[in-house]
DNA sequence: GTCTGATCATCAGCAGTGCTGACGATCAGA
DNA sequence: TCTGATCGTCAGCACTGCTGATGATCAGAC
């Protein structure tokens, strides 16, 4: 059975392949939409995180992100250029920057999240509603594991 | 609704954020199981290729793997200097190498094939089979869109 | 035959990403 | 006041994937 492979034949049906180019291109397709707002994906789930909490720390951001804190700071100090986010000292911890988004910022997230959203049903037109949520609740079973 | 977020509010809800994830955790569970064989994941996906194909040329694995030409040379460099894979000029067009697995390869991508095999079925441990075939016909739905 | 343009593998160089390890500043507790 | 830990920053490394160039080769036009 091992030496007479069958299912595994084709090399699109492997999930690493294909979880693989889901990813590259649902990220292409974002990168797209958000493109004219002068951001990436990669801005947008800082800015994600950014309006939806409390003015956190680089690190709590990093950490919900999955990112290293080193690279972090690089991502924050384009966004900062950008007039998007601000970092200032923490009053009760020193240590810590907080990093705050700017009133363009906020008009920028608005934006970005229709855009992205778009991006996202754009991805998502092949298959139904019901998939989709059922596709989403997979992947969450499978990384909260 | 634009200024009111409610269902994006969770950063991990966002398919980019889980795709990514997902695909992370299959490559280390995959790398990991892979370690002992002296391969890694992408290592393998290039053997599968070979093990289902008439010998190919470089160029066929590459666009058949969906990376580029150039990334394949250094993939199959060391493959080669494993004893893996071999490569010889194509008679009938010499601009072309051919690559084939060597039997050691063969030995090789079966004992991987099974360690993949347990990897991938790690990954997939917290769903059912047929949420399983559910999740991969999404998944290749939404790539041959 | 002989050009011309295309193809293939290779290589150098560049950009992006993520990591480790170090540093100074700061904090918390002994 | 010490000691050890934490945070943001930076330099440096490794890996990946790309572009653009090169040399060898092929196929077709003439």
């Amino acid at each position: 059975m091992s030496t007479e492979p069958s299912t595994t034949a084709d090399p699109h049906e492997v999930l690493g392949y294909l979880l693989k180019h889901a990813n590259l291109k649902l990220t292409a397709l974002a990168d797209a939409a958000l493109e004219p707002l002068g951001i990436d994906s990669k801005d947008f789930g800082t800015l994600r995180v950014l309006a939806h909490r409390e003015p956190a720390s680089q690190l709590q951001v990093a950490q919900t992100l999955g990112i290293d804190r080193t690279t972090m700071v690089a991502l924050l100090d384009a966004l900062e250029r950008k007039g998007i986010i601000t970092r200032r000292p923490d009053p009760t911890d020193r240590r810590r920057n907080v990093v705050e988004l700017t009133d363009q910022g906020l008009r920028t997230y608005d934006a970005a999240q229709e855009a992205y959203a778009k991006a996202e049903s754009t991805f998502l037109a092949a298959i139904s509603p019901t998939a989709t949520s059922q596709f989403r609740r997979t992947l969450r079973t499978l990384l909260t594991d």
